[in-house]
DNA sequence: CGATCTACCTGATGGC
DNA sequence: TGCCATCAGGTAGATC
């Protein structure tokens, strides 16, 4: 579900309601969300501390402890972090409850229970969380020259979306994104990483910074099923700007005489504008 | 080494 | 109405 946009707005959002806020306690249901180290490890490392900033790298939240810890969020396809109340009701699939001081709760909800939370801290993270030194360049925490980009992108052969979507090249792209980044760079999915002339690399790489930074505006985008809501609950409304995902024979924006056309790329679904696209 | 598939889950949707 | 197949924002690990 969510890509960068989406773990963006949400970090913007926890850096306004969490931060300098203190847990009270921490709560864990199931066994699924906390996998990687003991319940309560996890617990008695959030209890107590305060929350000192949030960084995101990636779709990845780390959240800054007092203790020098860190506590790493995780949303894959259908996590939310919800503010509430105490009184509010728990909604189903509540996996995490984090209550804090001066009242008020941070809750991680997932049906689907591929997200993740543990806790960790920088000095271990290499060994408790090596995935997060594989992510690559964050593009929107880490602005990069069209020049690095490039170099980036002639260093891999593969196709473009598989380029955009390696997280260990540039960290946050997924499928909605890497649909519309390449619309508006004016090409295909499938075209080989050393195929582009320099002008349409320097294309791709200002639909890259463009669009990323477009749907952040917009608060990130919220797809039918209402699946991805911000910390309050409320919905995106980036999908309104979309030019291709989830555009199925609808008229392609640009042209306006071409139906945007679904494929499937490496078992996930591509949309794109035959016309526009090459 | 790199590219490609599968498993991990629940729930919504659409065809029959 | 129900039943079954298909699909969904991601990624680790297996397999080629």
């Amino acid at each position: 579900m969510p890509e960068l946009p989406e773990v963006e707005t949400i970090r913007r959002e926890l850096e306004r309601e969490v931060v300098g806020k203190r847990v009270k306690s921490a709560e864990v249901h199931g066994t699924r969300t906390v996998r990687r180290q003991p319940k309560k490890q996890f617990i008695t490392r959030l209890d107590g501390v305060k929350i000192t900033g949030v960084d995101r790298k990636g779709k990845y939240l780390l959240l800054r402890l007092d203790s020098g810890d860190e506590l790493v969020i995780h949303l894959r396809m259908s996590g939310q972090l919800l503010r509430a109340a105490a009184k509010d009701p728990m909604p189903k699939h509540t996996h995490v409850v984090l209550t804090f001081t001066q009242g008020g709760q941070l809750r991680f909800v997932d049906p689907r229970t591929f997200g993740e939370m543990f806790v960790t801290s920088p000095d271990t993270e290499d060994v408790d969380a090596p995935e997060l030194a594989e992510l690559g360049i964050d593009p929107v925490e880490e602005p990069i020259s069209w020049q690095t980009f490039a170099r980036l992108l002639t260093a891999r052969k593969t196709k473009l979306k598989a380029f955009l979507m390696d997280q260990t090249v540039l960290a946050g792209i997924g499928n909605i994104y890497s649909d519309e980044i390449l619309f508006a760079a004016g090409l295909r999915y499938d075209r080989d990483t050393d195929s582009l002339s320099s002008q349409e690399i320097r294309r791709l790489y200002r639909a890259v910074i463009e669009t990323l930074h477009e749907a952040i505006k917009y608060g990130g985008s919220t797809l039918a099923d209402d699946q991805y809501v911000d910390l309050n609950g409320k919905p995106g409304e980036f999908q309104e700007h979309h030019k291709v995902y989830d555009r199925e024979k609808q008229p392609c924006r640009r042209c306006r005489r071409n139906l945007v056309h679904k494929a499937k790329f490496q078992q996930r679904s591509t949309f794109f504008c035959e016309v526009c696209q090459v």
